[in-house]
DNA sequence: GTTAAAACTTGACAGTGTCAAGTTTATTTT
DNA sequence: AAAATAAACTTGACACTGTCAAGTTTTAAC
């Protein structure tokens, strides 16, 4: 699979969404055309349709490739937890939620971005996102058995937490946040967050 | 101002935006273009580049009307309320904030569009953004001067309730709660995000 | 080894943002 | 009131974009 230089590219998909993201990172969404990233990826402008129906479909594929990445960052986390305590682990997800939006801030604006809005024209997508709330859920319904979060609806309670989780995230990548009179760092900011997170829903 | 038909249209700046709320609740933002928002309000295709300087300029002006009637809307909540309870108040401003965004999708993804990320670009638009916070911040200090919320920083507190109430429009407006088995609409989830919030800044 | 399919290129068209230059109207100056 | 100036808008042009149809090269199938 090295560059063999063939007509055929051979992995030509997968390198379309790293180009893809390098757009996004470098000249923001706005940048980010079907034609810029065949440049990138030294192919002709009308090859990325091949792979992905039009610009949609791209943003789709990488913002897919975004939540992949956010749940591998989310499940690398507990696992590097020493501690089993449920309430840990809680928050340990929502900080890893939280320093992937700070780490990479162009990649969650194209994950959320308004173009796909409609997620039922991209299934693969859809299911990607599904699992990293999943994970909240499954993690708010440990502490919930544990008696360290009360019971209420599990869905409502997760919902909750990536409401707030989430609106931090999203307000602090798209500069919302600076400017307004806050003195520390997004981390500071997140760990109060996810701690009144939990003082909402405690026992 | 009635229709004079004349060279100069009289009120241009304002029919642009009008316009390209139109646009934008109609096609999406995707399909928000300077031609087509001269097309609808009747003037050649270069006229919106003489108000504003570009397509950011138009979106950054769309967002700006936006927050102006988010705040209107905010506080006629507000003044509507025959009780004097900031708690009460504090709720009916969160309710207003995810209604607002309920009622007009369109609008808050323009508000928020990642586009407009450099809000130092439009200064206006910074000020209007930061009114709606700023009555969000007064209703905190007021619950906190009542006794009914912890007397934490009041900023952190309402970035909080921020968080949660604008993550929740967010994550609605985009499709990204249906799906996934909440039962009730968008008010009966908010009004659980706003007892929630309530819940982690009690006294 | 021939045929079919897949991967990619080439070329073309309509639509877009943006700029420079022109035309019409309003405002100021004298 | 007349002339000069500025403002508001139009026209025309250029490079860029997405997208489609048709072509070329490579791989796979049989």
């Amino acid at each position: 699979m090295a560059k063999k230089k063939s007509y055929h590219h051979g992995d030509l998909r997968r390198a379309l969404i790293e180009a893809a993201l390098r757009v996004i990172r470098e000249d923001g969404i706005r940048g980010l055309t079907l034609r810029e990233t065949a440049r990138r990826a030294g192919v002709s402008h009308a090859a990325p349709a091949h792979h992905f129906k039009d610009l949609s479909g791209l943003l789709a594929a990488v913002a897919q490739r975004g939540f992949e990445d956010l749940y591998a960052a989310m499940t690398a986390a507990v696992e590097a937890e020493d501690s089993n305590d449920p309430l840990a682990r809680f928050q340990t997800v929502g900080m890893a939620y939280v320093a992937f939006a700070a780490a990479d801030p162009a990649c969650i604006k194209a994950m959320f971005h308004p173009l796909l809005a409609d997620r039922s024209a991209y299934p693969s997508l859809e299911a990607a996102s599904r699992r990293p709330f999943d994970l909240l859920l499954a993690s708010v319904a440990g502490c919930q058995k544990s008696g360290q979060l009360k019971s209420m609806d599990t869905r409502v309670a997760a919902l909750f937490a990536w409401c707030a989780v989430h609106g931090l995230s999203i307000l602090f990548s798209d500069g919302h946040i600076e400017g307004k009179g806050f003195a520390g760092d997004w981390e500071a900011l997140a760990a109060d967050m996810t701690e009144l997170v939990f003082t909402g829903l405690h026992a």
